[in-house]
Parts: C-alpha cells; structure tokens; sequence
DNA sequence: AAAAATCTGTTGCAATTGCAACACGGGAGG
DNA sequence: CCTCCCGTGTTGCAATTGCAACAGATTTTT
C-alpha cells in the first residue's frame, strides 16, 4: 500500500499527504518476519501505521508468559494507547509476524501546530481522534459482552451487538468460526456450542453458516 | 470547580485558559438531579467536561433495561468515545446524580486550526488524545481481567495489575469493597469471598482491610 | 485423489460457580 | 441505646461450565 493511502491521512489529498510526510519527517521501514517492530519502554512519542503485512502487539506478563494482545494488519494503527502511562507496566512490544511495512510518525509531531500551518493537519488530528474513539467503542463492547455471567448470555449478548451494527436489511453474520467465537467469549467452545444448539432448540436463534437470527421478546426460555 | 482548572485545560495557564473558552465558544450549563444532560442521538460533535457534581453514562438495551455504563465524577470526561460511530446504535444517555456543572465544547473547535493560532491549541489536543489513551489502557485492563476463566485468575490477574501500578515501598490496595469487587470482577460476591478465603489459607495472599500482597512463584497450588 | 489439519457437533463426568440463607460487625441516625 | 443498613464471611445445594474424548464434516496441503 502507498504511504499516502494510510488511514492516517483519509480525506487528504495526495500531493497533501507526500508533503505532510516529509513535514511530519515520518520514517517508513520494512521489518522482516519475526523482527521486533516495537518496544515499549524505547521512544514513548512514537506512532506506528502499519502499511502492508501483519504484525501482533504481543504482552509478557509478571511470569514471563506471552499473550498476544491484539492482531495488527494493513493500516492498524499502533503506539497510540499504551504509551503514556502503560509504559512503565510490563513488556509490550510490536513483532512483525510476515515482511511487514511500517510508517513512523511522531505523536508530538502531529498534535504541534507546525509554522506552515498546512490546513490538513487539522485532518490528521480529527482522523487520529475517530481511530481512538472507534477503538473505545470496540473495547466497551468487548466489556459489555464479557460482562455477562453465563455463556448463554455472553453469546446473545454479542450477538445482539452485532444485529444493532448490521445494516437494514442484510443478514447478521457473525465474524469468526465458532472456534474463534468461543476465544472471543472468553468460554470453552464445547460449552458455546451446547449453548447455541440448545438456543436454536428452544426457538430463540437460528443460524446458518454464520449468518444468524435471534428471535427475541420470548420471556422464559427454559 | 473554576472551568480554567478542569483537565482538557491542564498545564496551560489560566489567561490563556479563559481565551480559549471563548475562542471554542464553550458552553457552561448546570443540570439539577435526575436531568439529561446529554443524549447521543443529539449532537454528535459535542464533548462534555463535568465541572462539579456527579453523573452517570446509562445505555438502554433493545429490551428497554438500563444499565450504568460509566460513573462520571469531577472532571470526568464524555462525548469522546462514543460519538463518532456508536451513534445510531441504542440509547446512550448521559444523566446528572446530584446537580451538575458541566462545559461544552465542539470537538471541531478543538481539532481545527484557529486564525489565531493560539500555541495552547495544540497542548488542547495534547491533552486529549492522552484522556483518551488513559481510558483505551483501562478498557484493555478490565479485558484483560474478565478474559480469565476462573475467579481464581480473575482476582489474581487483577491484583497484579494494582501492583504493577503501585509506586515502589508502597502497599498496593484494592480501590473497593469486596462486594464492589465482585461487580468489577462480574462474579457473585460469596464466590468470589469463597476464592479469597481459600488464597490466603493457602498462602497465595494476604489481605488487611484493602491492602494486599500477592506471593508469586510458588507453582502449584491446590 | 489421498492425507493432514481444522472445524463442528455431542456427551459423560468433574470442577467451578451462582444462589440463597444465615450470622456477625460496624457505622449512621433516631 | 436501639435499630436499620450495609459490607463481610460461611455453607449446602443446584446449575453452569470446563475438560476430555470421539465422530463426522470441511478445508487445505501434498
């Protein structure tokens, strides 16, 4: 993918966007599978887009042990949340899980008025804005559905979620194999899918593939 | 609580501070307990700073039931996370719990480049972005808790996060009661207690009022 | 086309958790 | 001082969930 066609810079227009990543001094470098894209106790003002390949943002815990915090794929975004106050908790770091293309731009580059004034600075910064609000609104969402005490309920719950965002008219999909579901309910996928088969019996959900329907207003489903 | 002292406003001084709420054209209302303070299918481009008093962010599920979201104290913060996307999804309301102080700003006042190029703008946007990247670390935490699957991992987990956080030489400590633990933990309370006895007995932990201390590396408890 | 890997669907059994009920203690307020 | 309210701590029992194992279906690789 080009520099110039990052999300970073959606709405401004090309020749805008060369000379805002020269004015920005952004560094793009190529990172070869398995290399450390990232570490969070380096440089706390830099940002990262990710301009082709994946890469994951992976956590060392007290005990040493790694978990993989979140998948990074062409144009996620990086280094925005973790670094101000995280910094001091432990390891975090970026590692490039294919040849991955990284765009670097310092935070404080984009927050500062620069003497050229360029009105699409202004955009970046709106842009930067709705990046993080959308992740908020996908964390809570995250919260909400974990908040539920049993699997029946995490499992509506998410899928309702998923109903409100599917637009007018087209089938609610749900976006991963049940294998994956049940690692984003956080539940043993043996005890998900007795919960569903037992919802489809009861009359409450259907689904085919992963296209699926909740018959809701049914008080008492036993 | 002075509008120049709230945190959109932190580290610029007060002269400038009051130009800038005329330069954003902020808005300062008072809300009387029980009041809407603000409702998200209003608008969209509006942030809120809550000066004095308390609220609650609500959100009304397609069932109708409400469900507290966010307790906004002083100098919380909203209309920044769920703006841009969540909008057409249910009813998010923002309401006053005692009687309330709140300033309005448009969010395009902020990102926009004014003509007089105040240099206190961008510490605005500064100060934003870093709001915003506090809450996305404390979303991530409250995942990272509830992904466990046992109460056990759970509290364990969470425990070690406070410590993490604690300053060296000082005692970490749980910011509730066990009961408000329990709703954070979203377990029930006696089961929850249940694991707390059986941590300590086992030597795992020791707790007095709400400081803790959490014995690692010992493998293998029963 | 055969083999390997991965996902789906099911079930018995054991472990964990929720629920309800009760006892105790401290603080607020009459 | 007494009462009420709220948080703590405990326990038996029922419900939910995790685990393990297996079979069939589907997809990917060789």
């Amino acid at each position: 993918m080009l520099p110039e066609d990052n999300i970073l810079f959606k709405g401004i227009d090309q020749s805008d966007c060369r000379r805002m990543i020269s004015c920005f001094n952004a560094d793009i470098k190529t990172f070869r599978t398995g290399q450390k894209i990232m570490d969070y106790s380096d440089n706390p003002d830099k940002l990262g887009v990710v301009l082709s390949g994946t890469a994951v943002m992976v956590r060392y815990d007290i005990n040493g042990v790694r978990s993989i915090m979140e998948s990074l794929d062409e144009q996620s975004i990086f280094g925005v949340y973790f670094t101000f106050t995280a910094s001091q908790r432990s390891g975090i770091e970026i590692v490039a899980e294919t040849e991955c293309n990284v765009m670097f731009v310092k935070r404080s580059e984009i927050t500062k008025r620069c003497e050229k004034a360029c009105q699409c600075h202004s955009k970046v910064v709106e842009n930067l804005l709705q990046l993080m609000s959308e992740k908020a609104i996908s964390l809570n969402e995250r919260i909400e559905v974990l908040s539920q005490r049993t699997i029946e309920e995490k499992l509506i719950s998410c899928l309702s979620i998923i109903e409100e965002k599917t637009p007018n008219g087209k089938a609610p999909q749900i976006p991963f194999s049940t294998t994956a579901l049940s690692d984003y309910l956080c539940v043993n996928r043996s005890a998900l899918q007795r919960e569903i088969t037992r919802l489809k019996n009861n009359g409450v959900l259907t689904i085919s593939k992963r296209k699926f329907k909740l018959m809701r207003n049914r008080d008492s489903d036993n």
